[in-house]
DNA sequence: CTGAAAGCGCTTACAG
DNA sequence: CTGAAAGCGCTTACAG
């Protein structure tokens, strides 16, 4: 059965003392001497005590609060594996702070004003951003507003300076081409997504970087841009078979469009790698289980969100003393790539 | 710049009203004439005010926060594609009711108390829970204490009746193991992770009703448990090829099970499905993009998000009366089907 | 339609 | 070490 709602000043009484004593001992103050700390602690044992966050928070400038914005266009692949290890990262670092986390995922076009409101309603802290668009206004909003934010993903080129992690995008691609370039091939093909997302821009900086280190002139035609989703990379990979001078070698920059970009050179009847090499990007979880065996990049999501998490709390003290976080890309050699 | 913090009283000074007038506009009381409604109106946009969430509770017996809870194994699948489209459909229908959600992954094993806190410390109403394992106690607990809450999976056998949504797992695996005798197969074999899960479980029961319903006699030898992973599945699969009189048809428990499978079978250079005929469970995205097309029993996982959302603020007013919801398990054809 | 006042359940100087 | 009291920022009978 339900117990009436037990509060403070119950307590208090109970245990013969103020509630200010009482507050005290909730709060770990060293100011209570140990016979009556004991004592109020027995009678909130007792009496199921849990003192009121909401009540507690009114006096306190911090909510321990985070809230996780996912922002997402209609179509978004949400079974994307991306965001499971991100939040447990985040999770197990904000856990020990006891810090809660608000999760909003939202879809787009979506209007700022309602998210920054559970900030100016002083429901959080501040925010973690992730999946968020090149220079999505959000950022710079949160950033006017002196609003505290950590990005998953280095995505505005406006702002000076601002708190994120990422992956080293341009690395990892720079690495995977190279490979190829090792490898002897000279026409490499590049499937992306569009240059809304920054990691996109910058997966294709790599690419063109590994290039011209080894003097190759970028081929345009071997740039096929189409959206993220294994449909995508088929339809890219079509395309590249059928341009008069066809690639041997692909980097994809998703996994979901490397498995696309394979099915369309299976059909094709080409063999994989002898015929066309492929390295995917982000090395999910069935990569090294399909046939042939997928090469990737891998990046290191749960990692990311950790130092995300990290470099939240981080900010929260010293709002403007913060380094953003790098991490590193690693090229996964699998059967795929040759 | 940052203002300095604006509270109802400096918003009613300014409108030249009582604190309990700007209270009334801010909630949409119909007690406050026109005139000064719009006067109170500007004011509050004009200087940016956002009534403090954390005061509102104090006055208010709910929160509108909900917490999502996923207990989860070391080791566990994180990039599991179950996740996100859950979230997705709770959060579409708990935003338009202005609900949140505090997200919590917790690593097993947990301590309950320390979930439950954040209901009754006043943070939030009640508890939606997924990847609860069978027969969990932290939902009797919550039943016992009179919380309320939602379950993703039908979990308990303790409790008598008790809100949850769920896939008609039964249904499903019974669907596609009819479908392998309706082709004719009869040495049927089912991969499947532990009884720890209640889906397992169901799964498990839909197989053996299917056989005993054309007659057969399970054959133990024919059902092989492992680690609900790609991993698992191969092992799983290895085994099945070993023994005396090997399947001609495997039901998998989970997709990730199955590509382990496919990958066993083509190893030891059987084909897909003339040697061996396969079905997975779940339907993730990729299931249609390997080799061979995987068939498989389709969950409305989305859908049942919402479904569990509409049901937690169901019980939030009619604790009582409320209905759980199972959602249709729906096969799938796909080449390895045969 | 409006306001003064009590109350929600805590925390925290201040005084002793 | 302890308590009385003010304060956090709201809401809501109650009275008019």
């Amino acid at each position: 059965m339900k117990k009436v709602k037990i509060n403070i000043r119950d307590i208090a009484k109970l245990a013969n003392v103020s509630v200010a004593t009482v507050s005290r001992v909730i709060n770990g103050s060293p100011n209570v001497s140990e016979k009556t700390r004991k004592r109020v602690l027995k009678i909130i044992q007792e009496y199921d005590y849990h003192p009121s966050a909401f009540a507690q928070k009114l006096s306190k400038p911090r909510t321990q609060i985070v809230a996780f914005l996912i922002p997402y266009e209609r179509g978004f692949i949400l079974s994307d594996a991306f965001f499971p290890p991100l939040i447990k990262g985040i999770t197990e670092v904000l856990d020990k702070k006891e810090y809660n986390i608000m999760l909003s995922m939202i879809e787009s076009p979506y209007i700022p004003e309602k998210y920054i409101s559970l900030y100016k309603r002083g429901i959080v802290d501040g925010y973690i951003l992730a999946n968020v668009k090149r220079n999505d206004p959000f950022l710079e909003i949160l950033y006017e507003e002196n609003i505290r934010f950590v990005s998953v993903g280095k995505v505005s080129t406006k702002l000076k300076k601002y708190p994120y992690v990422d992956t080293d995008n341009i690395k990892g691609a720079f690495d995977a081409t190279t490979y190829f370039l090792e490898k002897g091939h000279r026409r490499i093909a590049l499937i992306k997504g569009t240059h809304d997302y920054s990691f996109i821009q910058e997966r294709y900086e790599g690419y063109i970087l590994a290039l011209k280190k080894y003097g190759i002139k970028p081929d345009p035609k071997l740039v096929v841009e189409e959206s993220l989703t294994i449909d995508g990379g088929y339809r890219a990979m079509k395309k590249l078979l059928k341009i008069t001078n066809p690639p041997s070698a692909v980097l994809a920059c998703s996994d979901y469009m490397a498995i696309g970009a394979i099915n369309a050179i299976l059909e094709n009847n080409w063999e994989i790698p002898e015929d066309v090499a492929i390295i995917g990007f982000d090395d999910l979880y069935i990569d090294g289980r399909i046939e042939p065996p997928l090469a990737s990049v891998r990046q290191e999501i749960e990692e990311m969100g950790k130092e995300a998490a990290k470099l939240f709390l981080h900010i929260l003290d010293s709002p403007t003393e913060f380094e953003p976080k790098i991490l590193p890309a690693t090229f996964i050699w699998r059967r795929s790539a040759g």
